[in-house]
DNA sequence: AACGCTAATCGAAACGTTTCGAATGTGTCA
DNA sequence: TGACACATTCGAAACGTTTCGATTAGCGTT
């Protein structure tokens, strides 16, 4: 590398470096790299086998017949030489990566933990490797990563997406990739996807409150952009209205997601004048700000308050107070949107787009309480 | 391709099915693909700007010079094109993927999750791609999944091991992709590594326990093959001695880290003749079983026994009982490992291996109880 | 006017596979 | 015996980059 004209040098190679280039993540120059020892190639095996690599190559796929002799050559050559096919270069070939790329927005949010973990298992079963993103709630930070995904010639693509817009729109149009969208549904983006049917869970959510007996109940909604939350809002309204309750907006705070703002919303709804009785928290991280907050504020749970959330949890029933969550089927969910992928990837390409809905169970515990003297007519 | 001899097909094929080839996880055969639109290459890019590939190349990697003239044509190609390189075929060429693999055993597992996360936003800001894999705490499943990762090229491992011997110790010593090893280290397998002091960890709960009086002490453990476990139970040995306490096998259970195998130890230990007043659970999952075992049996925490464990999680203080556990410092050691990884890619191949062993933090809160009348000096 | 120096550009050879079509050998049938 | 089908094998051209060495042009020196 030569510096001798730093000045010119700064103003060309500029693109590269201010990214105003589409191809993103550049390497650093002046990062160079040698393996010492290249591994053994097919050439090797041809070569210690006595054949050309194309009857290595036949063999080792299974694209033509070859005989006894040469195959046990072959074998031998491999097993002496210790050889691995090289995927990059088939990839490169053959157009395929058999990698698939999974971005999610969180991945200590136990719900996507859980989907991570069974759309991993499901690929693995099936010769394919993930990448894995984590968005972070960031729309340029998704964008970046799909970016990054498509760079690595991912075969496939399951996006808990973010934000509306940023590049997903383009990507499922040139339907270079396949593209499997999951929790989260996506304004004019027609492709495939697996969601919950969240008006209907936490309508439930929210009638069962109501028939405990509560009538002003706070709600505590993600970001108010992405589809769940449309849903899900449009359930908290519903249930209202069935009931009779009015519709108060002060019951109702936004957060993105985080803990801290599951806190700050519940520290807002507990201070108001005319107290909620019952909280119920969009997701799982906000719902442990919601219990922090009544601790804080020096309440409890159910007591004084009547605490429900989305997404259940492996603890949810050994410790006090036992929440009582909307459960999303996760397994379920992570192998419907596998399968949609891997049916994608297997060449249904041109099928039109399926949409999964699937249903969320309201698991009952003891974090809400019954209010006066009700009817106790509870539909699970 | 032809089926005309199915019978010699199905012998000479064979190889490749039969896996006996060292070339892991094959196509099927008869599964055609092909892109549909090919994407823009640089070549199409270099035609539009009327230039060679060569110098589209060294503009967008700032490897040499280019004058204003032709960047600004090649730049504006580029644009109209929509090109983005192929990051496969740089791979290859190059000899690098700027792609990672990690594997962990359960990705469920809360301290494992929280590792994961804290790799994985590493990695991203440094521009690598991460390549997840969850062995499930088996060792067939850990090889297999290693080698797919070699496969694909990674340009180095982070592996939470599962088990002894496997291949681990064969890609070490073959060096040719870096390897770091998390949480648990590889007995005769010298290579970067990132661990806790577990030893030092436990005794420090253990002794915890005895000062607040209890002299029976459970203590549920991981299989022992595994160096964290093998540190804590001497940890748990070196505390009953300092106290003067002895040691009893019939208070030691062993699981597979999985909650069930929590639940049944927790199960034996509650059914001892002689039930101890205390019970460690080696990891997070496991606790869960053993809370769920102390409810099942009729038993309250803290009244009735106490309850500590490995590994800090979100929810340890909003329920009852609030959990007493060592925290891992999980953000420094996913970390550490990614710095010491980043280390190896940025060309350091020859240091010696560097082993970094980190705190603990006992969380004291009030999952255990003090016992009959004692001294409360506490050594936090 | 011949020379050397530098900057800019390019042609072509890799990287390690897959695959197409051609070449070779072998046996069958008219 | 010649023609033909079929089974094997192989040479060579891709796939889309990077990079080395060669080439050209411009320019100041002697």
């Amino acid at each position: 590398m030569h510096f001798n004209s730093c000045e010119k040098r700064r103003i060309y190679v500029g693109l590269a470096k201010q990214g105003r280039l589409n191809v993103s993540k550049m390497t650093v120059p002046g990062q160079k790299k040698q393996r010492k020892s290249t591994a053994p190639t097919m050439l090797h095996v041809a070569e210690a086998a006595r054949v050309s690599v194309a009857t290595v190559s036949a063999l080792i796929n299974g694209t033509a017949t070859v005989s006894p002799e040469l195959s046990q050559r072959i074998a031998q050559a491999i097993r002496d030489i210790g050889y691995k096919r090289n995927a990059i270069a088939r990839s490169l070939k053959m157009g395929t990566t058999r990698t698939i790329g999974l971005t999610v927005p969180h991945i200590t949010n136990p719900f996507f933990t859980d989907v991570v973990s069974v759309i991993q298992q499901a690929f693995d079963r099936a010769g394919y490797a993930v990448m894995l993103c984590c968005t972070d709630e960031d729309l340029n930070t998704q964008d970046e990563q799909i970016r990054l995904l498509l760079d690595r010639m991912v075969d496939g693509l399951i996006v808990a997406r973010v934000g509306d817009g940023g590049i997903l729109k383009r990507i499922v149009e040139d339907a270079n990739v396949p593209v499997v969208l999951l929790d989260r549904l996506c304004e004019g983006v027609d492709t495939d996807a697996v969601v919950l049917d969240n008006q209907r869970a936490v309508f439930d959510a929210i009638t069962y409150l109501v028939h405990l007996g509560h009538r002003r109940i706070g709600y505590i909604t993600g970001t108010s952009d992405i589809s769940p939350m449309h849903g899900r809002m449009t359930g908290y309204r519903e249930a209202l209205q069935a009931a009779g309750l009015p519709f108060e907006s002060e019951l109702v705070r936004h957060g993105n997601f985080h803990e801290v703002d599951g806190y700050n919303a519940s520290m807002q709804l507990l201070s108001l004048h005319d107290r909620p009785t019952a909280v119920f928290s969009a997701n799982n991280p906000m719902v442990i700000g919601t219990m922090k907050a009544i601790r804080d504020i020096g309440l409890s749970c159910p007591e004084d308050i009547s605490v429900a959330c989305f997404d259940d949890f492996p603890w949810s029933d050994v410790f006090v107070p036992q929440l009582t969550t909307v459960a999303q089927p996760v397994q379920a969910i992570g192998e419907q949107a596998a399968n949609l992928l891997l049916d994608r990837l297997a060449g249904n390409r041109d099928a039109p787009p399926r949409k999964l809905v699937l249903k969320g169970r309201l698991m009952i515990r003891n974090s809400c309480r019954p209010l006066g003297a009700i009817v106790q007519t509870v539909s699970a």
